[in-house]
DNA sequence: GTCCGCATGTAAGTAGTTACATGATTCA
DNA sequence: TGAATCATGTAACTACTTACATGCGGAC
């Protein structure tokens, strides 16, 4: 989905300026599968006012740049019933940072393996707290895409969570065992001395 | 990790042509959390090569282009480790498409939201199988970061898996209680009988 | 008194995707 | 006969990120 869409997605639920657009990707329904910050943001609604997706109205405040208020058309409704109704997705784009220092956890200082997954159970903890937050809020048993969507969340972080809770003391073994004896591992203690 | 790094990665496990880079991004142990197609591997390897951080040896064929062999050098070990160890990443990028469409299921043909789940499960249960295999293959316990890192793919796939499945008849239910009474509903079916 | 939240936007740069270009071999 | 695998690469384009530019109000 491209940003366009993406805003589209949110101007659905109601209308919003950029700013609380960017809000829902970081803190709303849309935070766990969907980004974008203000310099792709803006320009998309530029766009997407060019093209009559969504009409604007300013709102003055006081000491305050004015607001702009964005709200959905119907031809932007169909532009985004349209994208969705036309893409059948196989696969999700998944780019793993941790996963990739992990891979090569024999050859890394085993500090630096227990601070990357200490920082991410925190990150988990914190996505979980806050879904299960929304959740109070939400429908009981799930009536929306939203509800059902939010608890697919809680299910593959807790399962996440769970893993990395559980492996963290097998791979700081693995880059414990295996960092005073290797090659590599001098090079990176050394890179990382230098820092 | 920008692909000049993931590129290190594959060839820190031994040599290895653009082609074959490439491969291990879509079947190989980094498959669940990489990815690159030709037209950024190539031109990230000129640049490796050029900055020293590989060597390339060219092997002539019969018949085929001539092969490319690329063998990662010190200097590059220490370009990945130093990359490796200079990252503390408290999140990933995790874009998905698929989780856009159902959280508007109830805005989407009961059919589609079928169909899209349908997918969904083959993709997932093909992952799984794909891990599996490769588990057969691996050190039991697991003895690597590689290991290790498939372990959690099976984890998380596993999960959102079990998820989808237990989950699809109420997504289905949401598309069809709604299809026929929401306006945006019928502006999503008069798109799809368009096609 | 410094950082965070609110509020908008542009400019320059990086990176990556998609399509193109070529062509033999092998399998169904 | 058509598709998939092997094999490399370029060019054009899209898209996104990062940094810059501005500025008040409130909390700590």
């Amino acid at each position: 989905m491209d940003i366009r869409t993406t805003c589209l997605g949110v101007l659905a639920l109601g209308p919003a300026s950029g700013y609380e657009i960017r809000k829902a990707f970081e803190e709303g329904p849309f935070s766990h599968f969907a980004e974008g910050g203000f310099g792709s943001i803006y320009p998309a609604l530029g766009k997407l006012s060019d093209g009559g997706f969504v009409t604007c109205t300013t709102e003055q405040q006081a000491k305050r740049p004015d607001k702009k208020i964005y709200q959905i058309t119907d031809a932007g409704l169909d532009a985004l019933f349209g994208a969705l109704g036309g893409t059948t997705p196989g696969e999700d784009k998944y780019k793993s940072n941790l996963l990739f220092i992990l891979f090569f956890a024999q050859h890394m200082p085993p500090d630096h393996i227990a601070s990357v997954i200490d920082t991410r159970l925190d990150w988990y903890r914190g996505k979980l707290d806050h879904l299960m937050e929304d959740a109070g809020a939400a429908h009981e048993p799930p009536a929306t895409g939203a509800d059902l969507v939010r608890e697919f969340g809680v299910a593959v972080y807790q399962a996440a969570y769970d893993f990395m809770r559980d492996n963290r003391e097998a791979f700081i073994a693995l880059a414990r065992d295996n960092a005073r004896t290797t090659e590599s591992a001098r090079r990176i203690e050394t890179h990382v001395a230098a820092e």
